[in-house]
DNA sequence: AGCACGCCGACT
DNA sequence: GTCGGCGTGCTC
């Protein structure tokens, strides 16, 4: 009934960690199948598309449990060997079932059973009939009535041709474009799908810059091995013009019309990112990020395998963009948190991004003015090319960092007296203060003013946040939510008082203390609704608010001229963290933010509250620098041989009561590896969390190679385990929150 | 992850 | 008497 001797080993999107191996049926024997097709199978009593992995010649498996695919599916849309080969790399390197590596791979209209639309997309042009005495008339005409409509019509026309989500991108509305049509100032088309070729107006110099000689160096560095696999790192600091040097060596790879992937942090992805390679690159830009739906993913994921796309500038997932012909990758803002998947599977997209370059055989450029300790050691070592930009052009200043010492001040609501007068100065003089605070909502806590009782969530024993606004007590640890108590729950008291601060109390503080200025607050509850974020960041940058009170959300991808104060609220908790990348992260935060305020004619100064002023990183940092500080932290991780001078990997298990978790990976653990140390199980940070007991169990080894033969171990070990059902486990490769 | 099979509590 | 709760086991 089968074609013999052809045996296909798919991947199917189930976590395990395992392939399955089908027959070809007699029907399909003519099609020569490759890994990478898609096709459907039948899997236990439901159909599944699964992905070819491996055309072998023999089975592992006993050939009458084998049963035969029932379809290939279209041709276009299967993965190609080198991402088959990537993922499979990914899928061993991280020990996650492969099914749902593959599924990463894959936009979910691909993997739905329902038949794909391959339609072209429509996109706008503009109408090249109208003559143009015509065309001033209505111009004029929009000027005065319809100013949107009129800098539609020009985008449209700097761009050529757009797609609606290239439109609303750049913030425009659907009724815009119906006006302009109406109006026949455009015209709509199909996307014509032909692979990018480069052409001598593929680039506009026209905003091209002069280089400094350290950029220059680093360009000519990278431009002259753009033939083969190398890892650059450019460690500069803000304004040293990290992007005038990308978008050079993307001009040369573009000139050998080769596809630039970009992967940026997901706040990264502003239009302001976007309009800068616009403005320099006539060629066709494709955007993957979580804003689009599921088949404008279908639409960029096509458009990047057929080549048509010159420029895919993408978040994490873009590591595994279907790309034809690629030249380069470039991470910016490589030591972002962003670029770690934290659950399901745990990649780190900068990591596998040298990974996929290497197997690519084409460069990879990390930036970052605050590189990860990861990357710094390695450029320091000499594993990757170190490229340094120390200058600034025009020769500007930045920001300096100024500690607060706690102890010696008069506080009002979490600011201190020098913080507030210096507020005061800086609102007078017109310019814009930034502050932080990292704690949303009104109080961390609400407790009772007789018998200190403190409101608690029962499924994760931590008190709950009060958002007044709401008038709501929310967990942040489980999102669980509840009315605030008019007694106290253990004395009936009715004296119940808020403990603490937040930024919804700082907001509403700050407005209480200078009156005269407007102040916003941007976080997370500020901003939940779509766009809210970019609208409220325009109206800061149009100085419709003076101060702006926000979380470390605030810290990314916005630069404000005018703001020429930053204050950090709180900074200590870093210091004591048991999360020994804590204070690594506190100092990119700080050196971050210093980068965002002030300019050239206004330099900015950073103000940070301490009660440990003498704190000796907090004293590197300031006095030295980000440089010094990572150096000095480095040689700290090499004493206590963390990463990167050892590798990690971490097993997580909860459960709803303790000891299970506890003895499943207790039992895992049974056993002694040479050259792995094995600590725990220990109860998680924060035992319990959404009513779940949490334990954990880390691996330490000096090389990675110890490291995976334990972790291999250990998951043939859990496959014995009578509790692997018992309990939720997951094993994380090097780990970034060993808190959870 | 689904989905079926299977063995014990409160409903028409 | 049955509907349905979710524990357990299986998927080429």
């Amino acid at each position: 009934m089968t074609s013999n001797s052809v045996y296909l080993q798919v991947a199917i999107p189930v976590p395990m960690r395992q392939s399955f191996t089908y027959l070809v049926p007699e029907a399909l024997a003519e099609l020569s199948f490759t890994k990478g097709d898609r096709v459907l199978v039948p899997f236990g009593n439901r159909k599944l598309i699964g992905v070819v992995l491996a055309v072998t010649t023999d089975s592992q498996v006993a050939t009458t449990k084998l049963k035969a695919i029932l379809e290939r599916l279209a041709d276009e849309s299967k993965l190609s060997p080198e991402q088959i080969d990537f993922l499979s790399v990914c899928a061993r390197y991280y020990h996650h079932p492969i099914g749902d590596v593959v599924s990463q791979a894959l936009p979910v209209l691909l993997r739905q059973i329902k038949p794909v639309d391959l339609t072209p997309e429509q996109c706008w042009k503009i109408n090249a009939e109208l003559s143009n005495e015509d065309l001033n008339k209505i111009i004029k005409k929009l000027a005065k009535s319809a100013a949107k409509q009129q800098a539609l019509y020009q985008y449209i026309s700097d761009h050529g041709e757009l797609t609606w989500p290239e439109i609303r991108m750049a913030g425009f509305l659907k009724s815009q474009i119906t006006a302009l049509i109406k109006k026949q100032l455009i015209i709509a088309g199909t996307v014509k799908s032909e692979a990018f070729v480069f052409t001598d107006d593929c680039i506009n110099c026209a905003d091209k810059l002069s280089l400094s000689v350290e950029q220059a160096v680093v360009v000519s560095s990278v431009n002259q091995q753009l033939d083969g696999f190398s890892c650059h790192l450019i460690d500069g600091i803000t304004g040293s013009g990290k992007t005038e040097v990308y978008l050079q060596i993307i001009e040369e790879v573009l000139k050998r019309s080769q596809q630039v992937l970009i992967l940026v942090p997901e706040i990264g992805l502003t239009p302001q990112t976007l309009q800068r390679f616009e403005k320099r690159f006539r060629v066709p830009v494709v955007l993957h990020h979580s804003g689009l739906n599921d088949s404008e993913r279908l639409q960029t994921w096509h458009r990047t395998k057929k080549g048509e796309a010159a420029i895919v500038i993408a978040t994490r997932s873009g590591v595994f963009a279907p790309l034809v012909n690629p030249g380069i990758i470039v991470v910016d803002e490589e030591h972002d948190g962003s670029l770690k998947q934290q659950e399901g599977f745990r990649y780190h997209a900068r990591d596998l991004a040298i990974l996929r370059a290497r197997q690519l055989d084409i460069p990879i450029v990390l930036g970052s003015a605050t590189p990860a300790l990861e990357t710094l050691q390695n450029a320091l070592s000499g594993r990757y090319q170190y490229h340094q930009l120390t200058k600034r052009p025009g020769n500007s200043n930045i920001a300096k960092i100024e500690l607060i010492d706690m102890a010696q001040q008069q506080v009002e609501f979490g600011l201190s007296g020098s913080l507030k007068k210096a507020i005061e100065v800086t609102l007078a003089r017109g310019e814009q203060v930034l502050i932080f605070l990292n704690r949303r909502g009104f109080a961390p806590a609400i407790s009772c003013q007789e018998c200190h009782w403190i409101a608690e969530c029962q499924r994760c024993n931590k008190p709950y946040t009060l958002h007044q606004k709401q008038g709501l007590l929310v967990c942040h640890h489980c999102g669980s939510q509840k009315r605030i108590p008019a007694q106290c729950g253990k004395c009936g008291s009715i004296r119940i008082k808020p403990l603490g601060q937040g930024t919804e109390q700082l907001e509403q503080r700050i407005g209480d203390l200078f009156p005269e200025y407007s102040a916003i607050r941007i976080d997370r509850d500020s901003t939940s609704r779509k766009g809210e974020l970019a609208k409220l960041l325009q109206q800061v940058t149009d100085k419709e608010h003076q101060i702006l009170v926000g979380t470390q959300m605030l810290a990314k991808g916005h630069h404000f001229p005018d703001v020429t104060l930053v204050a950090v609220l709180d900074v200590d908790g870093a210091l004591f963290s048991y999360d020994f990348r804590a204070p690594e992260h506190m100092a990119q935060l700080l050196v971050q933010v210093s980068g965002r305020a002030g300019r050239a004619s206004k330099p900015g100064k950073v103000m940070v509250q301490t009660h440990y002023p003498e704190h000796p990183l907090l004293q590197d940092l300031v006095q030295n620098g980000y440089q010094h500080f990572a150096r000095y932290a480095l040689i700290e991780r090499e004493q206590a041989r963390i990463p990167p001078f050892g590798f990690q990997a971490l097993f997580r298990a909860e459960a709803a009561y303790p000891s299970l978790p506890e003895s499943f990976l207790r039992q895992i653990s049974n056993q002694n590896f040479t050259d792995c140390l094995i600590s725990g199980p220990v109860a998680a940070a924060q035992e319990k969390k959404a009513g779940k007991y949490r334990y954990h169990l880390l691996l330490q080894a000096n090389d990675r190679k110890h490291l995976h033969a334990a972790v291999q171990q250990l998951l043939k070990n859990i496959e014995q385990s009578e509790l692997q059902n018992k309990v939720r486990w997951t094993v994380d490769i090097d780990p970034q929150e060993l808190s959870w």
